[in-house]
Parts: structure tokens; C-alpha cells; sequence
RNA sequence: GCCUCUGUAGCUCAGUCGGUAGAGCAGAGGACUGAAAAUCCUCGUGUCGGUGGUUCGAUUCCGCCCGGAGGCA
């Protein structure tokens, strides 16, 4: 009856207490949890990324969570396959998967079932060549480039936005066809997502991300961060870019002091959160939850089987 | 007690030779198709400490009062 797949996704800023109640869910439903961070992927990031511990796992099983070295490159495209395996895995056992985290490109695009072209992936030479020529000629050169190959794409993109001009011009040279062309094949999306969205007030956020960040150092994210950087992964790699371990590295290098550090990671995170309900607020279908609700796992059980097993 | 400096946006401060004001930070909104915890775009009205006076007109000049800082005793 249903052609589409049915997928639960809880979805909220930092701090907003996903975890908690995803796996609150997936116990009720006895299934799985497909995890949407882009940092949790990451082993040894643990403290800063807030990954999940074993007891607050509950022993529900966690995909796509601390499977990559810190300094493995990872895509939107990665995770979309990655995904998508697991769904079909999961729901072929007749369980609906429930979808968290707070990575809102990857998890949209997961959802919304784009195609990312294989013939189009990172180049990362290409980049870097093109990142030196933006240094050397400035943006502008850059987004001359693009005029010329792409004005479709050019005039969606600031000539101020390096990395995404760098992409345009990236998949151009690559596959010869324009970013537009690229972006104009639409998809159906092969599921129906269930979106819930932890909504706190603004400042009771921004109180609980603060709260959240003295305890990381209390929980020890500074000898974290020592121990990736002994283990000998440099402070440029892929995962050392996420909020709380760059500044970390700043701090270790003397360029600033422990509450100045504690302070600048609050800021970031606050901003990130901002970012992360912008992405979220743009599907008219979220359902926001409001987390003072005592019942919340309870609704959103009841919502779910309202509308798969109604007749 | 006397003298000097000071009080302008949530914070730090600029400015108006008298015509009701603007930067940085904080904050807000938005974009996002292989780096996304990344990257980028947009957004500045506030009893100019209070109160009298001079003036057509005072946040600006003058008097007094109330905060704050420093100096002399």
C-alpha cells in the first residue's frame, strides 16, 4: 500500500537533547538508530562532538557514528550512500528507522533523495590549486571564471563565497558538465519522513549550550584534544576543523586564555546553533516538539501510527 | 570636603565647532547539492544620566543634582 519508506527523524540544534529522546524512541519501536552528524562520525572525537556514551546508547543499535580516523575525508555524497544502505537495511526487517543528528545538508539531502553524480566527486588538488589562485588574484578571478562557464550558477553564488566557487568551477572542469546541469535533475524522494524538531526557546538554549561547554573541559576535552594530536593527526584535518577542538588547538598554542577559549567555543556553538534551525525551519513538514512537554516519545509514537495504520 | 576626568545601542567606545547620532563586538534573519560543527549574504531609534537655563532649536553650551573613575587633603 505504502511505496514510500516511512523514516523517523528527530532533528534539533546542539544541545537540544536528541539522543536522549531518539533513543527513547527507538526503544519503544524496537529499532535502530541512523545517526546525521557530520562529527560523531569521527572516532576519538568524543567529548567535544557529545557522541553518544554506551549507557546512553541503552544498547540500541548506533550506525554511521565513530567509524572514521579524524583524518579521513567524508562528503554529503558518503553519507547519503551510507544512509540510504542502512535504511533499506533496517526497514527491510520491518522497523522504521529513526534518523538523528543535526547535520541539516546531510540530512536533507538524504531525505530528499538527490543524486550525487559519481563522476563529480572532491578534487582535492583542483581545489587547492584554485584556493592558491584565489589567494594570489583574489575572488574575483574566480568568479570571472564562473561567469564564463556557469552565469546561472555565478549569479547564485557570492563572488565573496570561495568554497563554493571553487565547487562550481571544480565540477566543471571535472566532468565538463556546469554545476546548473548538475543541480537541475530532480529526484522523488524514495521515503516518508517523519520530522520532529526539539524547539527551545532561544535563550534556554543558549543557557544550555553554555552549560554544555564547561562541562566538555570539566569532562577533560583539553587532554582530548592532546591525545588526537599525539596520536599524530594534525590540527588541519578534516575532523579538528569542528567547533571546540580548533579552538582547543588555539588555546594549546598559547593564543589565548582557558576562559577566553571556553568563551569563543560558546559563541561558535550558539552561531551554529542559529544555522542548524535555519536549515530545520525550512521543511514546512517539521513538527516542532516542545521539549518541556513531559510526553514527548509518547506523541510522537502516537503521531507515527496515526498516520501509517490509520484505514 | 576640594579639584580633575567621565556618563551616548545589550557591551566597548566614536561623534555632533548647537539642527535629535554611528562603528566594532554581542545579537537577529536568511542562503546552502561531494569541505557543512564549513562557507557566505542581510540587518543599527537609542528618554545621547536627571533636571533647570540660554537659544527659533540642546545629546552638544552654562548651572545644579545623581552615578562612576582618579588626584589632593
Amino acid at each position: 500500500m505504502y511505496n514510500k519508506i516511512p523514516v523517523l527523524v528527530i532533528c534539533g540544534p546542539t544541545a537540544s537533547g536528541k539522543t536522549k529522546l531518539a533513543v527513547e524512541v527507538a526503544k519503544a519501536l524496537k529499532t535502530e538508530i541512523i545517526s546525521g552528524d557530520s562529527i560523531q562520525i569521527y572516532r576519538h572525537l568524543d567529548i567535544g562532538s557529545a557522541k553518544p556514551t554506551k549507557e546512553e546508547m541503552g544498547g540500541v543499535p548506533h550506525h554511521m557514528i565513530d567509524f572514521l580516523e579524524p583524518d579521513v575525508q567524508f562528503s554529503v555524497a558518503d553519507f547519503v550512500e551510507m544512509g540510504r544502505k542502512y535504511i533499506d537495511q533496517i526497514s527491510r526487517t520491518g522497523k522504521i528507522p529513526v534518523i538523528a543528528g543535526g547535520t541539516g545538508l546531510y540530512i536533507s539531502s538524504l531525505l530528499s533523495g538527490v543524486e550525487f553524480d559519481a563522476k563529480a566527486p572532491a578534487n582535492p588538488a583542483l581545489r587547492q590549486q584554485l584556493a592558491e589562485e584565489a589567494q594570489k588574484r583574489g575572488n574575483g578571478a574566480l568568479y570571472q571564471r564562473l561567469w564564463e562557464i556557469d552565469p546561472d550558477s555565478a549569479t547564485k553564488i557570492s563572488p565573496n563565497d570561495t568554497k563554493r566557487l571553487i565547487r562550481a568551477i571544480e565540477i566543471y572542469e571535472t566532468t565538463g558538465k556546469t554545476k546548473s546541469e548538475h543541480d537541475a535533475k530532480q529526484v522523488e524522494s524514495p521515503y516518508m519522513p517523519f520530522l520532529f524538531l526539539i524547539d527551545y526557546p532561544r535563550a534556554e538554549l543558549y543557557e544550555r549550550i553554555n552549560k554544555r561547554v564547561d562541562m566538555m573541559f570539566e569532562a577533560g576535552l583539553v587532554s582530548e584534544v592532546l591525545e588526537i594530536l599525539k596520536m599524530g593527526y594534525s590540527p588541519r584535518c578534516a575532523a579538528m576543523q569542528a567547533i571546540g577542538y580548533k579552538e582547543t588547538v588555539d588555546y594549546l598554542r598559547g593564543l589565548c586564555t582557558l576562559p577566553e577559549v571556553k568563551e569563543i567555543i560558546k559563541r561558535s556553538t550558539r552561531r551554529y546553533a542559529k544555522r542548524q534551525m535555519t536549515w530545520f525551519n525550512r521543511d514546512p513538514r517539521i513538527v516542532h516538539l516542545d521539549p518541556y512537554q513531559s510526553s514527548l516519545c509518547e506523541n510522537i509514537l502516537k503521531l507515527v501510527n496515526n498516520c501509517l495504520y490509520r484505514d
